[in-house]
DNA sequence: GCCAACGTTGGC
DNA sequence: GCCAACGTTGGC
């Protein structure tokens, strides 16, 4: 199983909004980046992911599931772009700051730290079980 | 609200 | 194929 993290705006896309659609889950779409897209297209069902609020919260907030791999981006016609569906699994007790994975050795390497501007990305499974921890989350195998 | 970083577009 | 211009993202 491999790990990525999806970053979204909660004004546009909410932790909440993802919570509420439960196991339906819901398509990762707008993505117009290659690198992103070429991370959903590495993706597998079951995968694992956090998902981050950017702007104002800049937070690790919960984790998702994949649960169906890359498929035309509804929201366009261009070709070029496709997206996967993920469903939240568990909100993390403790939500981990941008801040806190700046100041970690151990996440100090991570994307997300290192290219802001990418909005979906992988995660390394050391850096899985580190947010997982400072999360409060049990770890998850 | 500003600005830096980065990706994309289009002219040559 | 290069590079300047432009648009977007996201931290501050």
């Amino acid at each position: 199983m491999r790990y990525w993290l999806f970053k979204s705006e909660p004004s546009t896309w909410s932790w909440d909004d993802q919570v509420a659609k439960g196991d339906a889950g819901e398509e990762w779409d707008g993505v117009r980046n290659y690198q992103a897209r070429n991370a959903m297209r590495e993706m597998k069902v079951g995968d694992r992911g956090f998902f981050y609020h950017s702007q104002k919260e800049k937070a690790i907030v919960g984790t998702v599931a994949v649960t169906a791999e890359a498929h035309p981006d509804s929201t366009t016609d261009d070709p070029r772009w496709e997206c996967v569906d993920i469903k939240a699994l568990d909100t993390l007790p403790t939500p981990v700051t941008l801040d806190d994975c700046k100041t970690d050795p151990r996440l100090s390497h991570m994307v997300l730290v290192n290219n802001t501007r990418l909005s979906v990305q992988p995660v390394s499974e050391d850096e899985w079980q580190v947010i997982c921890e400072k999360g409060g989350l049990a770890t998850q195998a």
